[in-house]
DNA sequence: TCTGGGGTCCTAGGACCC
DNA sequence: TCTGGGGTCCTAGGACCC
């Protein structure tokens, strides 16, 4: 039987859930992010589509969100309540009894061998719908970019095939950043180099590619156009690699106290994190933005690993100490780093 | 730019060791 | 010492994704 990969991804997912929990917002453009404040430093998460009508959508600041959809409801962000809607969307995935590779909050491959995929993924879109109210898209590929890239047509709430037959009739004229891993800054540079469609990335000189854009990544941008990419779908669990927390200022931050005091209470929030998952950190960073946006990081390797609180504040005390604190800061981060799983011991 | 929060992976230089 | 070559670790930064 053949071997088809499907991408599942809920439609609006943020927005659907707050739809779900107030049906009164349905209908209504409906915007999610930071504290639900459209006055204060934060960005949209997800915007309803009747919001995306008046040119919002994910990643706008929302003090520009309000000024283009003063109608809209503002909402704060709540990841428990998008946890748990996930929690229960991937479990319906799982019933079906075929490899799940979970992505996010709101996606999903699974590998299925069947003759019809499209029955298969309107029986998927049909087990979501009615067991938590929440509409999906799936994508059918041959592999996983593919499947990946299919769901971007399927919306809202349809299914579409992008596979080896259809790839170049679909993909050929449009932009590189179209691709699964080529973002803004890649595409601008690829279109120095005189390669600013997806065909015209698939014609590009492998060699050409890795000297202008490494080694291993230059290439692999080469079979991103091509379509190129794995089939595999693994049900094996996320271990995460890395732990972090971070909070950017409403006003930026001046004064070494207030700056110590926060990094203290990161530190804090990311060892209970750390405590969570069982397994001890080796690694500590701390992220400072100064105003207006220069973002650095610095970090230490700790002398063994540990889930101490105690000594991951003082690690992150250690890493902040390698800053010149002599601008305002916007954002502080820590993040605590899980040893390479198959380094040796 | 008015530009969040939580992640992953790749690259590259220097240190250090044999 | 006028100092080879390779491997690995540490660190910083960049890019991307949801």
């Amino acid at each position: 039987m053949p071997s088809w990969v499907l991408h599942v991804d809920l439609d609006q997912f943020i927005a659907a859930v707050e739809v779900l929990r107030q049906p009164s917002l349905a209908g209504r453009p409906v915007v999610v992010g930071g504290r639900g404040d459209p006055s204060e430093r934060a960005v949209v998460a997800t915007a309803s589509y009747e919001a995306r009508e008046f040119g919002v959508h994910s990643g706008i600041p929302l003090r520009l969100a309000l000024r283009r959809c003063p109608d809209a409801v503002f909402l704060p962000h709540d990841a428990r309540a998008y946890d748990e809607a996930s929690a229960r969307v991937m479990a319906v995935l799982r019933s079906f009894d075929v490899p799940v590779e979970i992505l996010g909050w709101d996606e999903a491959f699974l590998g299925v061998d069947v003759e019809d995929p499209f029955a298969f993924a309107r029986t998927v879109q049909e087990e979501v719908l009615s067991s938590t109210r929440l509409a999906c898209s799936v994508g059918i590929g041959d592999n996983k970019p593919r499947a990946k890239l299919a769901t971007g047509f399927a919306k809202p709430a349809g299914i579409f095939k992008l596979t080896r037959v259809n790839w170049f009739a679909v993909m050929a004229n449009r932009p590189t950043s179209a691709l699964w891993g080529i973002g803004s800054k890649t595409a601008k540079k690829l279109e120095t180099l005189g390669f600013a469609t997806v065909a015209e990335l698939a014609r590009a000189d492998p060699s050409v590619l890795a000297a202008e854009l490494g080694p291993r990544m230059g290439p692999w941008y080469r079979g991103l156009a091509r379509g190129a990419g794995s089939a595999e779908v693994s049900s094996t669990p996320y271990v995460a690699k890395s732990r972090s927390r971070e909070t950017t200022f409403q006003e930026d931050l001046t004064s070494p106290p207030d700056i110590t005091a926060e990094v203290v209470a990161l530190a804090h929030r990311v060892a209970e994190d750390v405590v969570d998952e069982g397994r001890p950190a080796s690694r500590v960073a701390v992220k400072v933005r100064f105003a207006p946006f220069f973002t650095h990081t610095r970090s230490i390797t700790l002398p063994a690993p540990t889930s101490d609180a105690a000594l991951l504040e003082e690690a992150a005390l250690e890493v902040l100490a390698k800053f010149d604190l002599d601008r305002p800061i916007r954002l502080l981060g820590v993040r605590a780093e899980f040893p390479d799983e198959h380094a040796p011991t």
